[in-house]
DNA sequence: CTTGCTTACGAGACTCGTAATAATT
DNA sequence: AATTATTACGAGTCTCGTAAGCAAG
């Protein structure tokens, strides 16, 4: 048994028992790989996959018990690499993060800033997604951390802990009707066209959650994964937008003409709380650079 | 990197630090055990090995790190062969057991005995050692589950668990004054001469803490590992022993002539609960009939 | 008839053991 | 002087890629 064996059956798995895909992604060739996924069954005297004449099929209940060992196996030999890379030079490497549209332009530049200075020869590499799709890059071992607000929590097979809080906020042209009112309510909310998150994202759920305990039914017109998308319809007057108040800062010191320039309306904190993640494969052991960004998100 | 090396640096530091030895117990060269571990040495890009000139004298930090991270990948590639012939062929196999004399002699047997009808065909091996050596013997490898009344509990590196609880129990020849007593008290006991358990061995602190806790002094003339040594210079008449009552079950259909046969003291239950436990490898996979012999265990 | 796994075979790399060397205790 | 690690080297093994074969959709 060796190592090469574990790796080749753990991206054959990944590539849904495709040999072919296994390989190729494996810069090897297909018989080599055929073979020693055979040699490995033959010493552990188990077959791994169901095969239907020449094409494998599905795992066998064995093979799917021998793939979640082998998945750790490899997750420690990786700790083993990562951790000799921190102690041979902690200052060298790469950091892949994936996360959601608003973290990647709003919360992970001032960290990532950070990080440079304190480890300027780190390269890093930013991968944007849904959450569930960050949470599929963790899995496979193609980013190190994943960062969002949605889906990390409910993963049990990553370690997931909190970054920092934050809540939505409502922004509009100064022309906009609501910028008249003292206070704005949800139910004034509702009698204008909204702008806001895809489902899927950054705490969207709150959002209709908010709007549904008080009976209403608001006319959301337009839906995107991205707070600058939201922040352009809301300035062509499609729509009130409603946005992490994350993605409204630095509004405050924007360059452009005041009667373009976003307000946000007095209205309080109608929606809940929500909280930003991040979350990386259970039992990974971290590299201080990676340890050093998610304390300088935390705040 | 390779499992080979692995294996040879666990080796190397379970056997402190001496190539030689290592390579000894491994059946391989020590020229080619030196050259795997720098080789590992080279590719991680650490020294695992403080050396003064060409002695191995100590571990790097890094070494430490990396050892712990090397042992973990190991018992899961056990776990591995573990599971697969699990799969392979639930019924054949090798199942090593260290345990106490006590247990090896009085809770063992039956145990075992219903192992071997339903899973005739596991070659059973059982070590006998002291609590502290059983828990060394878990630590190396050469056992898969540690059974005692002492020490298990304690180890945070292994896993354990509760499988029976018991009583002392006092035991004397017929003829002694003590059988003539109605009801037998700790500071009746107290006024002769006692065997019993060595310190280390099944539950002799929770004697000593009773007769303590009674502020009586007992005068222990022979201290034993072993139950049956015990009971011998008992019906010799070299005192009255206290003994698992694990070890006094079958003295009631003992062959022996009445004047020699051994009667237990109705005293009660004057010393503390004792737990005998079973202990392995955190993280281990255990086999089929690994888990049938605990569960025969437990009652 | 295209896709995809397996078998066959050979060049090159690698492992590992022996012998010699060198450094501690 | 004895013990122990490292270096050198070569035989044998193993890995892995190419080419050919063959089963399934």
């Amino acid at each position: 048994m060796n190592l090469q064996q574990l790796r080749y059956l753990r991206e054959t798995v990944r590539r849904d028992l495709n040999l072919t895909a296994a390989a190729l992604a494996l810069h090897t060739s297909q018989p080599g790989l055929s073979k020693a996924i055979r040699e490995l069954e033959d010493e552990l005297g188990i077959t791994i996959f169901v095969r239907h004449g020449k094409r494998l099929t599905n795992l066998t209940d064995a093979g799917r018990e021998v793939v979640t060992i082998v998945e750790r196996i490899l997750l420690e030999i990786d700790n083993l690499k990562r951790s000799a890379q921190d102690w041979h030079n902690a200052q060298v490497g790469e950091l892949r993060i994936a996360a959601t549209h608003t973290q990647a332009r709003y919360s992970l530049p001032p960290a990532i800033a950070r990080l440079r200075t304190q480890y300027p020869e780190v390269t890093v590499r930013l991968h944007q997604g849904s959450p569930s799709q960050i949470v599929e890059m963790i899995r496979a071992g193609q980013v190190d951390l994943g960062i969002a607000t949605e889906a990390l929590a409910q993963q049990t097979d990553l370690h997931s802990e909190d970054l920092f809080s934050w809540f939505h906020c409502v922004v509009t042209l100064p022309s906009h009707p609501l910028c008249h009112l003292e206070t704005v309510t949800l139910e004034a909310l509702a009698e204008y066209d909204l702008i806001t998150y895809d489902p899927q994202f950054a705490g969207r759920g709150r959002i209709d959650r908010a709007f549904s305990e008080h009976r209403l039914k608001p006319r959301i017109v337009l839906e995107a994964t991205d707070s600058d998308v939201i922040k352009t319809y809301v300035r062509l007057g499609l729509g009130v937008g409603i946005v992490s108040e994350l993605a409204f800062e630095e509004e405050a010191d924007a360059k452009c003409e005041p009667a373009n320039r976003l307000v946000k309306l007095p209205i309080g904190h109608p929606f809940a709380r929500n909280t930003t993640r991040v979350a990386y494969l259970h039992g990974r052991i971290l590299r201080g650079y990676e340890q050093a960004l998610i304390e300088a998100m935390k705040r």
